[in-house]
RNA sequence: GCGAGCGUGGCGGAAUGGCAGACGCGCUAGAUUCAGGAUCUAGUGGGAAAAACUCCCGUGGAGGUUCAAAUCCUCUCGCUCGCACCA
């Protein structure tokens, strides 16, 4: 018998497979399509856990669905623009698309010693050419649309990575890549107008049923909208001035004592001009615009604040307040400004406090006297108005309402819906991205690449001098153009975009991966999309997913797809862990890929990162566990070895595949029980550890009938069927091994282009149940009965057996439940 | 602080109202061996028993609903993640 040998069947069928092209996946209408996708990796060069553990993942599902007749669309490719190319093309003196191009070589190699059933016919590449002219494309249709602008703003700059970040790129006020502490820094730079889709980017979330609840939620946060009302202010002592607030209590506004503005206010220097305070507090105001958000916005942080020496006039009860400029209003949410009511704001109570302003009561809690003294807190909850003229007595909810109705009829004021969320900020100051398709003409101002002129490409990276690669506006030949409108002398614009929108349409293109003439073809695309199950890490829950959804929501309006979210479930596998923590170098507890498939194969890596836990939970690795899958598939190849003679050889006589005793119903049981369980839990439950250990137990009831039935007498038949269904459901998680058994076995074609098996159900029936006898819920007898016997014939069964009608003596029998098959428990006082 | 999730043997985890601990790891004892990254058999939540097909306890904790709760409800403790001066 030979031994199992991973090493050399992987990489024989991998080949196999590759040359008979299995899974290349054409557009074929007759038959349901499923759309399976992993997240792309960013090709760093090196495959880790997290990465087999997400292919792995998508794999179980692909091949599953193939052999349940789908046809699976699998594809893979290169998130491969972006910073890290750059930081390695610095510290190794290569350029970025140099270092790029080896380590897709080296990346893909690592992934398909995984037998991973991609089809490399529709591979994708963000950083070639033929890929980014889509994405300046992409680009030209927003700017088209309307939805793309320049504007000068205050903007995320991170120092270390030299560029901008978007919002969604800075998590705590650090840089999501490399930590640095992000600083603010006035800027012309390039916005898409995410913004205008709020609403719906809020509202589709209600569509994704099947989606994360963690996910969703962290979007509606995200985007954070919320209902209130912009209240205009005029100034005092400047006739003509008002300043507008945003606030979701407009119930409050007769307890505002004061006014907040943020120091970044373009009304600020107007407003303090000619006042003794006015060098004070441009100082101030200039001091906190250069802070980073960390200084500035952290709860720790304490509330500095500074009057502007004027006042603002409370448009319903006419009162003048004063006006102060203060750290913690931020000029980007609302209009950066905010009426002060420390009687009702937790922060304004803090801030009143510290600066002795006063407090004025306006909203009575309910149940309670009217406050005499003072308050030792802010109430910020409903109640009923008082201290605010005519509104007096109306609830806080209703008090609103009317009150910002109030308002729009005077004129200054209105409802008004205010978003966390801010426009995407796609200019990146750094070499390694897409060019922005734009041209600047001293004549025509802002000019777009006209689309045949796409792509605009890169120019080849110039030498690396100091401690980064040349950007754009380096290269001469780059930036001097001529104008596509006018002809004459232009620049073209030297940013590039960020990385992000490349990877917010390649599912598209995967579709139509070589088309020449569109960035993807539409037919295709509409029998593709959306993506059925999308599978990825929950670092991306805000950013990617977000971008996504937002850019299909805009081809959506194009008319260039037919969905409006582009993936319909969305699994967030976990992490990997070891020793308790995430795998890393620093704490020298990472196992590669690459040292599972030389040590175990492919294949025992695949079932041991599926067995371990469910997919969207945490993984802690084990190499004992690593070891016990091993052992596993090193039984299932001997049991296919041991029986290779056997069911090769003639049949028995009278042997006839026929009923068979009590041995062969339980084998069949198990059998059919497997295939149940694992169809179910691959298909609806997404539990592949659960779907293995049915499979193991097939494995250990295959065993035991060999071993407890003489082997003149056991039932071949059976066992080619027992083994051939054990072998189709190990297909999806263990390939390679499946495809050798099915060879080894004389099984035709491929494992792989089978169809799934089915179950019988009347395999599963069992003759006699195991029921458990209750008195008062503890059990306390069972008993073998007939499968499916009555209610009566199982209470008298119960009642019959000795210790039970010794323990129910004497007493009073006061209910009996009965579950059928299952148990009968008897009440009793 | 707000939001989401999680808490079950020595470990990873099963069980979504009906026998808690499937499957795997580890451990214990035995068998076997052409010494292999072996294999096979039996056992393995805790305690009391030691004749048991016996009893008690047990799913972070406390209460509740129910004939019956890891599962549903209330409170509480702990951990993880996300957001966090967003007006």
């Amino acid at each position: 018998m030979q031994g199992y040998d991973p090493q050399e069947i992987e990489p024989k069928w991998q080949r196999f497979w590759e040359e008979e092209k299995f899974y290349r996946t054409p557009l074929d209408s007759s038959r349901p399509k499923y759309y399976v996708l992993e997240m792309f990796p960013y090709p760093s060069g090196k495959l880790h856990m997290g990465h087999m553990r997400v292919y792995s993942i998508g794999d179980v599902l692909a091949r599953f669905l193939r052999m349940r007749g789908y046809n699976v669309i699998h594809p893979m490719g290169w998130d491969a623009f972006g910073l890290p190319a750059e930081n390695a093309a610095i510290a190794n003196r290569v350029s970025p698309a140099e270092w790029t191009e080896q380590n897709i070589a080296q990346m893909k190699r690592q992934q398909q010693r995984l037998g991973i059933s991609y089809d490399w016919e529709r591979e994708v590449n963000t950083s070639s050419p033929d890929y980014y002219r889509w994405t300046q494309w992409l680009f030209l249709l927003m700017y088209r649309r309307g939805l793309a602008y320049k504007k000068r703003a205050a903007v995320n700059w991170c120092p270390h990575c030299q560029t901008v970040l978007a919002n969604e790129q800075v998590e705590g006020g650090r840089c999501w890549r490399c930590e640095s502490e992000v600083e603010q820094q006035e800027r012309e730079q390039w916005f898409l107008c995410i913004t205008s889709y709020a609403d719906r980017l809020l509202n589709d979330l209600a569509l994704l049923e099947d989606w994360p609840e963690r996910v969703k939620v962290m979007q509606q946060n995200w985007i954070g909208r919320s209902e209130g009302a912009e209240i205009s202010f005029r100034v005092k002592e400047l006739p003509g001035e008002e300043i507008r607030v945003f606030t979701t209590r407009a119930d409050t506004l007769f307890g505002v004592t004061y006014m907040v503005l943020a120091p970044e206010h373009p009304l600020l220097p107007k407003l303090v001009r000619g006042t003794k305070q006015e060098k004070e507090i441009l100082e101030f105001a200039a001091r906190m615009k250069r802070a980073s958000e960390i200084e500035r916005t952290s709860e720790e942080a304490p509330k500095i604040g500074l009057f502007t020496g004027r006042h603002a006039i409370n448009p319903l009860s006419g009162e003048a307040v004063p006006i102060l400029v203060a750290n913690y209003v931020i000029m980007t949410y609302g209009t950066g400004a905010v009426m002060g009511v420390p009687a009702h704001d937790e922060r304004d109570y803090q801030f009143a406090r510290s600066y002795n302003l006063p407090l004025r009561q306006v909203i009575q809690p309910p149940g309670t006297e009217p406050a005499g003294g003072a308050l030792d807190g802010a109430y910020t909850g409903e109640g009923i108005m008082i201290n605010s003229g005519e509104f007096n007595g109306l609830s806080s909810t209703e008090g609103r309402r009317r009150i910002t109705e109030k308002l729009r009829e005077m004129g200054c004021g209105d409802f008004k819906v205010a978003y966390r969320l801010r426009d995407w900020l796609i200019s990146r100051q750094r070499y390694w991205g897409a060019p922005i398709p734009i041209v600047y003409c001293d004549r025509c101002g802002i000019v777009p690449v006209p689309e045949k002129d796409l792509p605009v490409l890169l120019p080849p990276a110039a030498e690396i001098t100091g401690d980064r690669v040349p950007t754009l506006d380096q290269y001469p030949s780059f930036v001097n153009t001529s104008c596509p409108r006018c002809g004459g002398k232009a620049r073209r614009e030297t940013d590039t975009m960020d990385t992000f929108i490349c990877s917010s349409w390649y599912f598209l293109r995967y579709t139509s991966p070589h088309l020449a003439t569109a960035p993807f073809d539409r037919e295709a695309a509409g029998y593709w999309m959306p993506v059925d199950q999308y599978i990825g890490g929950i670092e991306h829950a805000v950013l990617h997913l977000l971008y996504a959804r937002f850019v299909t929501k805009v081809l959506y309006d194009a008319g260039l797809v037919k969905v409006q979210e582009p993936f319909s479930r969305l699994l967030a596998q976990g992490m990997v862990y070891k020793d308790g923590a995430k795998m890393s170098k620093s704490k020298g507890n990472v196992v590669s890929p690459d040292e599972i498939v030389e040590r175990y194969g492919a294949d025992t890596g695949r079932l041991f990162i599926l067995f371990a836990a469910p997919p969207e939970k945490d993984l802690e690795w084990s190499d004992r566990g690593v070891e016990g899958c091993h052992r596993f598939l090193r039984r299932v190849w001997r049991l296919v070895e041991e029986c290779r003679g056997l069911l090769s050889a003639a049949p028995h006589d009278g042997e006839s595949g026929g009923k068979g005793g009590a041995a062969e119903a339980g084998l069949r049981r198990v059998m059919h029980g497997a295939i149940k369980k694992v169809t179910e839990d691959i298909g609806e439950r997404f539990n592949f550890n659960t779907a293995i250990s049915a499979v193991m137990e097939l494995v250990n009831a295959l065993y035991d009938y060999r071993q407890n039935t003489a082997p003149e007498k056991q039932d071949r038949s059976l066992l080619r069927e027992a083994l051939r269904s054990l072998l189709l459901l190990l297909a999806p998680f263990a390939p390679h091994l499946a495809e050798e058994g099915w060879h080894r076995l004389g099984f035709p074609d491929s494992v792989h282009r089978q169809p799934w098996p089915e179950y019988d159900p009347a395999a599963l029936a069992v003759e006699e149940v195991e029921v458990v006898i209750q008195i008062n819920g503890k059990v306390r007898g069972r008993m073998t009965v007939p499968a499916g016997s009555s209610q009566e014939e199982l209470l008298k069964a119960a009642r019959q057996q000795p210790r039970i009608s010794e323990l129910l003596e004497g007493k009073e029998i006061v209910r009996q439940v009965i579950v059928p098959d299952k148990l009968v428990n008897i009440v009793a006082r």
